[in-house]
DNA sequence: ATAAACTCTGTAGTCGGCTACAGAGTCAAG
DNA sequence: CTTGACTCTGTAGCCGACTACAGAGTTTAT
């Protein structure tokens, strides 16, 4: 038989075997031809696409934007405008990731800080855990969105 | 009636209803103490509490994290320690997430920068879009963890 | 007295990205 | 020609953190 079959895919690819008919499902891999049985098979091609997708997740891209910049690729349209604009984007969300870790991480160490500082003079003040208090007071201002 | 019904609380604490039917049921909140008809009556010390649990969301904290932390803030052992603990692994969490962010912006830079100059030299090389080949040969080494 | 507005419960649905399972059909080796 | 390994399909479950809904009971306002 030409072509491989799902757990020789699931094999080349590193993926899961079920990933493979979920990605088809989601459009991410083409419907697969099948032999008279029914069975799918799959090119060469094939496990360049998953590793594509893989690798565009570790860019940080949804599934929903994979499909976008495949589109763009089968497409081969000149897609680069489009395809900046998404790069774009995806660099704007990771820049505010950033920005709201850094400042989670000040309020993390500036919590930390009390705490050391409690765990020190214990013996003075063994009323509690300052850090709870400070956590109760925070100003509601940060992160999350 | 003393007390604040659930959709004052809500109102109050700014949240939704349900979430405080469901922070009582995952032990966020105490059971609260009911009217002779089965209604809930909290207390102005929940709003507080709410505010808390907001407060250590907005710190990254997941909802079985915060559990904890009320746990050594109702039992007000001496909990520092602990919470110490809670605060460091949350903040090399933080860390490891900028790291993994960085990797990802610089990856994402320079996808982009091939792509203002692909743009700029279309008329030479107007054949597809450069940055969808570059992801389709990235060195899968990076991020997601 | 009645209608609107609230609250109760249990349960199901949402999001994203898979992962697993049951039951039926198919293929390869001995 | 049977056994075991594979594949097919549809569907359900998982994670976390909610959110929504139906149907029954309760309170409040008129």
């Amino acid at each position: 038989m030409d072509g491989l079959t799902r757990s020789q895919l699931a094999q080349r690819a590193q993926v899961n075997l079920e990933t493979i008919r979920f990605y088809e499902e989601e459009g991410l891999l083409p419907p697969a031809p099948r032999t008279a049985s029914g069975y799918r098979k799959f090119s060469e091609t094939t496990v360049e696409r998953l590793a594509f997708v893989k690798r565009a997740k570790a860019l940080g891209f949804s599934l929903e934007e994979i499909r976008e910049l495949l589109v763009f690729q089968d497409e081969h349209v000149d897609a680069c405008a489009e395809v900046r604009d998404l790069l774009r984007n995806k660099l704007a969300a990771v820049r505010d990731k950033q920005a709201d870790l850094e400042k989670l991480e000040a309020h993390l160490n500036k919590a930390l800080r009390k705490c050391n500082q409690a765990l020190k003079q214990q013996s003075q003040h063994p009323e509690g855990c300052p850090v709870l208090k400070q956590i109760a007071d925070l100003n509601p201002q940060n992160g999350k969105r």
